[in-house]
DNA sequence: CCGACAACCTGTGAGC
DNA sequence: TGCTCACAGGTTGTCG
């Protein structure tokens, strides 16, 4: 899935249709989704209105408004998990194998698809997200101003194990999945394999700037990532953004020419440059 | 507390 | 052509 910069250009490509407008109900096609998709949902949906669309982490939040004061407010929580997409149809448009779950308005469907299942769909009967305990102990967003280097530091104090997983794990830091954690430390010339509490604070300053400027570049080249990852709008991520590393293994570096390598970090690839980064 | 690993599920591409 | 295997964006629970 996605991570955070799909996340967001979702947010942002959807927000405009969705906003603003009446919920007639929602189709739940397939009971098993991450969490169950609970078949109640179009009930519980039916007659709100859509108010803010928001973003935590990978997690999409859309505020769906009942009655006349916003504490009557409930929460969508949409996550992509892997291989989930969402998509804008016209009514009436025939689902497909993996479309589990449209959101329906007077004109117009926001359409889950979600092939591996992985993602998910559920009602959070509260006025405030945060309460969600999907999203209880999820660490700060990588653009909140107050975050700096001497929290990241602080917090890699007490890991012991190589950064890379630590730099996934979203109680440290929201938003970093397995391709944006490869190519940040690249560019801030951290190797994967170095403990994290052995990188010292200037570094997780540097490191942090460019986690920032990966999210930030892949954000606005519409999350360009995703082999597969259909836009909302139709059509697939432009490919501006070239991974400097991830899926480079055996290819030469950018910068300096070596050759990339590529091992196991917690079950997941991890790609990197042995000469640039240490 | 930490970290490695399996599990959840489907699709795809490589190799035979 | 068709089989089997490895692997793919994430998260969570279990085990050591």
């Amino acid at each position: 899935m996605p991570e955070l910069p799909e996340v967001e250009v979702a947010r942002r490509a959807i927000e405009p249709h969705v906003r603003g407008r009446l919920i007639l109900g929602a189709a739940c096609r397939s009971p098993m989704l991450r969490q169950p998709l609970d078949p109640a949902l179009g009930r519980l949906v039916a007659g709100r209105r859509v108010g803010q669309v928001r973003r935590r982490g990978k997690y999409l939040l859309l505020e769906c408004e009942g009655g006349n004061s916003p504490a009557e407010s409930g929460w969508l929580i949409i996550h992509l998990g892997m291989s989930g997409s969402l998509r804008i149809c016209p009514v009436g448009m025939p689902a497909g194998r993996h479309d589990h779950f449209d959101l329906e308005f007077q004109d117009s469907l926001l359409r889950f698809c979600d092939p591996r299942r992985f993602g998910l769909v559920v009602w959070h009967p509260d006025a405030a997200p945060e309460s969600s305990p999907l999203l209880a102990r999820l660490g700060p967003e990588p653009f909140d101003p107050a975050l700096d280097g001497r929290y990241l530091h602080r917090v890699l104090a007490h890991r012991s194990g190589p950064i890379k997983p630590v730099l996934m794990d979203n109680a440290v830091l929201v938003g970093v999945g397995n391709i944006y954690a490869s190519e940040s430390l690249f560019r801030a010339g951290v190797s994967p394999l170095r403990a994290a509490n052995r990188v010292g604070e200037a570094r997780c300053e540097r490191l942090l700037v460019e986690v920032r400027e990966t999210l930030a570049e892949a954000i606005a080249a519409g999350g360009s990532s995703l082999r597969d990852y259909v836009h909302p709008d139709g059509g697939h991520g432009c490919f501006q953004t070239v991974h400097r590393v991830y899926e480079r293994a055996g290819e030469t570096c950018l910068s300096c020419g070596a050759t990339i390598r590529q091992l196991r970090q917690a079950g997941r690839s991890t790609y990197y440059c042995p000469r640039c980064q240490h």
